[in-house]
DNA sequence: GCCAACGTTGGC
DNA sequence: GCCAACGTTGGC
C-alpha cells in the first residue's frame, strides 16, 4: 500500500535560496540541506517520504510568504554539508558512521496563483493551528490536510491539479 | 536593528 | 537532571 502522503512547510530565506531558484535549478530539484535543529531532522530523517507536499515559505524577509508547492523526491539521508570542513554548515560532531544531520531533496511544482502573507494568515481562524503561527521558528513544519486544502485555495490553485502536477513531477525524477 | 521566543550548552 | 547563560531565528 502506497504511503499516505503528508504535506509540509519548508522555511528558505529568499536571497539564499528563492522559489524561482528552485524552478531554475537542474532539473528543478534542490538538495534541502543545512537544517540543524533536532525536530526538524527527525521529520527529514523519519517522516518526510517522496510524494509528500511542500508549501515553499518565504522567511526572514519584509513580506513573509507562501509563494508555491513543491514535492519531495526522496527519503531523508545524511547532509554530507555537516562533514565538510568548508561548509558553512559544518557540525565537528558529525561521521559517518553517525551524520547526525539528514536531508530531502525536493522538486518544483507550481507558484500559488496568489502569495500568502503571514500577515494574511493570520486574519484565518481556520489556520490558527497552523505551526507557522503556533511555533514559528522550526524550519520544516508539517502542515495537515486541512490545512494544505485551505492554503491551496487561498492561494488560487485546486488541489487536484497540484496533486497532479505534484504525481507529474515525481514521474519525471524515475 | 531590536527583541521575544526558544533551542542548545555546560556547570553543578 | 536542573537551569542559567548564551546563541539563533525571524517578525517587525
Amino acid at each position: 500500500m502506497r504511503h499516505e502522503r503528508r504535506y509540509w512547510l519548508f522555511k528558505s530565506e529568499p536571497p539564499a535560496f528563492s522559489f524561482e531558484d528552485l524552478k531554475n535549478s537542474p532539473g528543478s530539484t534542490a538538495c534541502w540541506d543545512g537544517v540543524r535543529n533536532f525536530q526538524a531532522r527527525n521529520y527529514l530523517r523519519d517522516v518526510i517520504k517522496p510524494g509528500d507536499g511542500v508549501l515553499f515559505y518565504n522567511s526572514n524577509t519584509p513580506r513573509p510568504h507562501i509563494s508555491g508547492i513543491a514535492v519531495v523526491v526522496n527519503e531523508g539521508y545524511p547532509d554530507k554539508t555537516a562533514l565538510d570542513p568548508e561548509s558553512a554548515h559544518f557540525d565537528p560532531r558529525c561521521t559517518l558512521q553517525n551524520p547526525v544531520w539528514y536531508m530531502v531533496d525536493i522538486r518544483y511544482c507550481l507558484p500559488l496563483a496568489r502569495e500568502l502573507t503571514l500577515e494574511e494568515l493570520k486574519t484565518h481562524q481556520e489556520l490558527s493551528g497552523m505551526v507557522l503561527l503556533q511555533r514559528s521558528r522550526l524550519s520544516i513544519q508539517p502542515v495537515s490536510r486541512e490545512e494544505w486544502e485551505m492554503l491551496l485555495h487561498l492561494g488560487g490553485i485546486s488541489t487536484d491539479d497540484a496533486e497532479s502536477q505534484m504525481e507529474t513531477a515525481i514521474r519525471e525524477i524515475r
